[in-house]
DNA sequence: TTGAAAGCGCTAACAC
DNA sequence: GTGTTAGCGCTTTCAA
C-alpha cells in the first residue's frame, strides 16, 4: 500500500499523534505545522488504511446485505436502493447471498460479523426463537425484512394480508367464479420461511369467505404448472393469483404453450410489481409493494438503530395494486 | 464482540501464541493442550477478528466489484455469478456502484483500495492512458470487464465485433433491404466508455460492405425511439440492431404503442441474452455474450493474478447467436 | 502546541 | 512444546 502516518512524521519531523491532528483536523495544532503535513500527505498521496482505523475505532462504516440471490428482479431493485441509501450516509455495503440456504445464512451472518459491520439488513430463511436468540447474540443492529423471523427483531414490510385480501376482492368482483392461489410449499415451513406466502394465503381465504358462492383452490406444491393449467379444465371463469410475478409470468408462459392466453382464457395477478413486467404483454395485474421504499426505510431504521436513537422496530410500510390487464370483467356472451 | 485470544488464554493458563498455534493449527502443540483450548474457544464462543487478521496478514479475502448498477439485467446476473464463484474459492464481494460517473468510480476504487480488498472486478466507464496509470497506482490486481480501458490492462470480454458482424450477415440473409443499428450517444466517448459499442458497431459496418445494395443508418442520439420509428416510414423491409437487449425492449414496447409489431412490421435483433426475454413475446433474436461465464473466468483470472501465478492478462469469450421470432425471411407476396 | 506510550486483536520470528 | 517480543497502521489518553 501507500505512506503510514508514521512515514509521514518522519518526513515532517513530527509525531504520529501530530500527522493525526493534521489530519483528521482535531485537537490544537500549528496552523503551520499542519499545512506542511497536509501538503506531505497530498504528496506522498497518504491514505487511511480502513482496516486498521475500522480495528482501533470498532466501526466500519459497512453495512451487511444478505439476501437469497441478486437474479431475483426484487432483490435486485431493492440491493440497488440499498447501495444509494447507504452511500448518502457514508456507508458501503457487503453482499452475502444464502441461495434460501438456512446453514449458508447463519455462516454468512457470522462472517458480517465477524468482519465488523456496523449493521445488517437481512432476508432470512430462517426464523423462529431460537433464530431470534442467535441474531440477539452479536451486538449487531439487524433489520430483517420480506420475511419476519420473530417478534421483537426489527422488520421493515408492508401489509401483506391485507394487500391479498384486497386483490383478491377485486378480482371477484369482475366475477370470476373460481380463484387459484398458487405459492411455494407452505409445508417446507422447516426448509425455509414463508411467512410472506402465508401471510397472502390469509388474505386470500379471508376474502373468500366474504364470497362463498365461489370456488377457492390453494396450490402449493413443487411442480405446480402442471396442476394449475388443470384448473383450467372445467368451463369455470377462473383466476390465478400467484404469490410473486416470476410464478405469475412462469405460469402464463407454460399456459402460453398449451394455447391459452390472459385475459381470454384465463384471469391472472401476481405480486411484487417487479420491472421486468414493463416489457411483457399482456400487462400483468399486480401488486406493488415498493422494493425501493422497503430497502431505503430499512437503511434508515438501520441506522437510528446503530446511532441508538430510540425508535420504533417495526414498520409496516402500505402497498398499492396495479391494474394491468390480466384481469377484466366478464365477458359479455 | 466476543472473546479475544488474549483471554482465551488467560482462561487457559498459556500464552497467546498457544492459543493461536490451537486454533490454526500450525506447529508443533500438545494435543492435549490444544483440545483443552478448541473446547474453551467452542465454550465461550471464539470467533477471530477479520479486521485484525486482515490487518495483519495483508490480504481480507475480499474481492470489489464495481459496475453501473444493479438494476440492469446484465449486471445482476454477472454479480450472482462472480459471488458464487467468489465464495467457491473461500472469498467475499464487496459491491461498489458507479452510476456511469466516472469520477464516482474513481472513488469507489479507491475506498475498495483503502479497504485492501484482495482484488477487483471492475466494468468501467473510464478509459485511457491516464486511468490506466490510474489503476495500475494500486498495487492490487485489478480485472476489467465488458469495457476495455487500454491495453495491458487485464480484461475479460467477449468478440464484439465479430459477433454483431455474424449477426448482422444473418439478418441481412433473411432479406431485410435496410439495417438500423441503434446505441448510445458515440461522441459520448468523453463521458463514458462505450468501447462494446464502438465494436459493435465495426461489426456492424464490416457486414454491411458485404451487402452494398442494402441501406444503413446509425442511430446514436439520446432521444432515440422516435428517431427509430421514422425509419419505419418508407416502404422497405426494415430490422434494427441494438447494442443491448433492454434497448431493444424499450424500442418494442414503444413500437406497439404505434401500432407496430415484429416480426411483421420490422425485424428487430437485441445484444446481451438477459433473462428478462425468456418472459417477452415475440421471442427477441439477440447474442448471447454469456454474462455468467464471463464473470466466472474474471474472477478465476483475478485469482491467478492474486496469487501470482503467470498468466496471459486477456481472455475473449465465444459468443452465440439465439435465434428468436423476430427476425424472419421475408414473407410470400 | 506537541509527543510518548499504550492499545485495538491478530500473526510471526525467535528463543527457551 | 511453549512463551516472549515485536509489529500491522491507526487512535487515544495523558503528560510535557
Amino acid at each position: 500500500m501507500g505512506i503510514t502516518t508514521k512515514e509521514l512524521a518522519k518526513i515532517c519531523g513530527v509525531s504520529r499523534t501530530t500527522v493525526h491532528r493534521a489530519l483528521t483536523d482535531t485537537g490544537r495544532i500549528n496552523p503551520q505545522t499542519k499545512d506542511a503535513i497536509l501538503k506531505a500527505a497530498k504528496d506522498y498521496d497518504y491514505r487511511p488504511d480502513l482496516l486498521a482505523r475500522g480495528l482501533v475505532k470498532g466501526q466500519t462504516f459497512y453495512i451487511g446485505v444478505i439476501v437469497l440471490d441478486v437474479n431475483n428482479r426484487y432483490f435486485a431493485q431493492m440491493l440497488n436502493a440499498i447501495e444509494m441509501e447507504a452511500r448518502k450516509h457514508g456507508y458501503f455495503i457487503n453482499i452475502a447471498l444464502h441461495e434460501n440456504n438456512k446453514a449458508m445464512e447463519k455462516e454468512q451472518i457470522i462472517r458480517l460479523a465477524d468482519y465488523r459491520v456496523d449493521g445488517m439488513i437481512l432476508s432470512s430463511v430462517n426464523q423462529g426463537q431460537e433464530y431470534k436468540d442467535f441474531l440477539n447474540s452479536f451486538d449487531i443492529p439487524i433489520v430483517t425484512i420480506d420475511n419476519k423471523v420473530a417478534e421483537g427483531i426489527p422488520f421493515v414490510g408492508i401489509k401483506e394480508r391485507e394487500a391479498a385480501r384486497e386483490a383478491v376482492r377485486r378480482i371477484l368482483e369482475k366475477g370470476y367464479e373460481k380463484m387459484v392461489f398458487v405459492c411455494p410449499p407452505l409445508s417446507d415451513r422447516y426448509k425455509e420461511n414463508i411467512y410472506v406466502h402465508e401471510q397472502r394465503l390469509e388474505g386470500f381465504n379471508e376474502a373468500m369467505r366474504q364470497y362463498p358462492d365461489r370456488e377457492a383452490v390453494v396450490i402449493d406444491k413443487k411442480d405446480n404448472l402442471k396442476l394449475c393449467a388443470g384448473q383450467l379444465e372445467d368451463s369455470k371463469r377462473t383466476a390465478f393469483f400467484c404469490s410473486g410475478d416470476i410464478f405469475a409470468l412462469e405460469l402464463m408462459k407454460y399456459l402460453k404453450s398449451k394455447g391459452l392466453a390472459s385475459p381470454a382464457d384465463y384471469g391472472i395477478m401476481g405480486f411484487d410489481n417487479i420491472d421486468t413486467l414493463e416489457y411483457v404483454t399482456p400487462r400483468l395485474s399486480t401488486i406493488d409493494n415498493s422494493a425501493e421504499q422497503v430497502a431505503t426505510t430499512a437503511v434508515n431504521l438501520l441506522f437510528e438503530l446503530i446511532n441508538k436513537e430510540k425508535t420504533e422496530t417495526k414498520r409496516i410500510l402500505d402497498f398499492a395494486i396495479v391494474e394491468g390487464e390480466t384481469i377484466t370483467a366478464q365477458a359479455e356472451t
